[in-house]
DNA sequence: AATGAATGAGTTTTCATTCAT
DNA sequence: TATGAATGAAAACTCATTCAT
């Protein structure tokens, strides 16, 4: 009993992880609810009585993840450091926050948007572009950037960029080690902040 | 036979178009056969006539407009002309090309990715990202472009942002105006090529 | 072409049929839409083709029998008539109103009820029973019967009895041949008339 | 063992108690056991404990009330009693035998037939009817009763009337205030045995 | 006695696809 | 061409039941 106990929600856990995996995999349309009972290593039953539905599944990945995320850029936001610093703060968050998880990341910008029932989820989805907005705008208040450039298209840019070295990684289009995390984050940040200063 | 008016393969391009409609809408996963026959205007079994697949709808879409996105990208980068120049073209392409049908764009390059059966077309998807990095590294090779900046990377932050910035578009959240759109392309390009530029 | 042409909706009566069969002996509850479906000689995905769900599949059998149940009441409670003649017509109609289909009218009277999903159909399901209340109730008024017996509880007592004897043709405890079915109306009405009459 | 107060067995009580309330409410089939561990506010699995299966949960209400019906029916099939007074005694034993559970009898009268794996117990099932039955011809012979009357059909009428009953009560569609079980009792006969009687 | 985590057989429902007309 | 009836594989989800603790 030392060691062979399974703590209460041990599983849950598994489940968790494991439906990480197989939605950044496959997908979460493609993904079947077996599977993912499958690579955790339980029956699909023991999937539902711990989350309701599938869509629940990926919801409480969002929530887990995403709350961690929020308030993290908040505190960069309030921090008063210079815009081009703040932009390196929230790249490092989105890139790197949960170490060795951008798949748990990926899942998250990609899935919940194409996923028609999770659509209320959405205003928390786009808050950290909408944080990299402000940050972009009060840089060109400050001076530190260039006014002649949509604020609004800017975060687009920034956070697609970002979005996509993600992907990158998930599929295994793009190295992912140590360096190369630092490089992408140095390389999206230095774009576009040198792209916007004056 | 008393409605001459509708040529053949009308009907075939209704299809098409309405599958573009759905599929951006909705996902290519979460529409359903009947919801493009039906925003089409026929029955299903007409859309079986000239398509043999739900995956043929999806990779009809993609060749008949890849290939001139393609045809055009290589064009470009033909030209010789400077980097910058050739990466705006890009941009008009991706953003413009089929002018008022960003729709198109979006679900090519949001969906095919997530779409296991149609992963053998990934290498085509990845060419234009391929041709912008090509673009850079000439700038960079060139002396345009400051060359401690990963090609690979600034490319995936270029496709990214327009990536997104179509996303943008065909979800409602940006404003798609005439003006919008040129503002956009020359957004996209003016961040990246100027955090480009030496 | 003659005669091997199924008529449009002649499938849709195939299952709609086999569905009252299947019920009558099983009860909804334990029926699977599979058996339906064999018992119609058709595959279970048509049944889905006509109807939305296996509820809906016992609504229709509700409503396609009960409107005319309704009807024939309504007009035998209009035709001034006696009291006991009229309940001897209600009789007639709860018992031979489908000819040979007893079943039809259990699978009405017992599942109904039992299904919570359908509870809203109730108010229409105990309509024939204060009908007869009704006319019990004039039947009092007009002298005919006696006056120390609440209509209520004798409508529910005459239209136990019915519902009972139709459950014991369902389910092969009672004869059911023309005299049989054609007694059993004598009795009900008579032993209840009887016992009310003054 | 802080709380002596529970009674071996009182758990047991608790869930068969619960299991009846549940099975009248909602029928048996729409039951699920966690229901009826939930109403009766222990683990779903300590029902297990003390019954083997939800079918026999069912089996113990019914032989639990079951006997007693059966029994206190043979006491007055062998009273040599008036036919009338023995009707008076059956309807008093099945609407009134357990004051205050008329729950229990219908749960029985309707949900046993419902349910095919509970089959091997109709011959117990039928019993109070065919006891009925045999009072009336009794009554027939001996001449108080009419003899142009079917026996088993009357019979079928008498226990049909007080079936419905019962289930207006469980279903509160009929009052059921003391005076109200006692008007029923003695309307039931009243309209029965008059309508029989000579 | 008591709990609730864990299982998996079974059921409804969906939907791409086929095919007779 | 065009329709929509017909099929059946596949998938999510339910829930009675078991069992370690």
């Amino acid at each position: 009993m030392t060691d062979r106990s399974i703590a209460t929600g041990e599983k849950r856990r598994l489940i968790l992880d494991a439906a990480v995996r197989v939605f950044a995999r496959r997908g979460f349309h493609t993904s079947r609810v077996g599977d993912i009972a499958e690579e955790a290593g339980v029956s699909h039953g023991l999937l539902y009585h711990y989350f309701s539905s599938k869509d629940e599944l990926l919801e409480t990945i969002f929530r887990e993840t995403w709350d961690e995320v929020l308030t993290a850029i908040a505190a960069v936001e309030a921090s008063g450091e210079p815009a081009r610093e703040q932009l390196r703060q929230v790249a490092k968050i989105l890139l790197r926050g949960w170490q060795t998880q951008p798949a748990r990341t990926t899942v998250i910008m990609r899935e919940i948007a194409r996923t028609p029932e999770l659509q209320r989820l959405i205003a928390d989805l786009t808050k950290p572009r909408e944080a990299v907005e402000r940050i972009i705008r009060r840089g060109q208040e400050t001076g530190e950037f260039r006014e002649d450039v949509d604020a609004r298209l800017a975060s687009t840019v920034f956070y697609g960029g970002i979005d996509d070295i993600l992907t990158g990684w998930v599929l295994g289009l793009l190295p992912d080690g140590d360096e190369d995390v630092a490089r992408a984050e140095l390389t999206v940040v230095d774009v576009v902040s040198v792209g916007l200063a004056r």
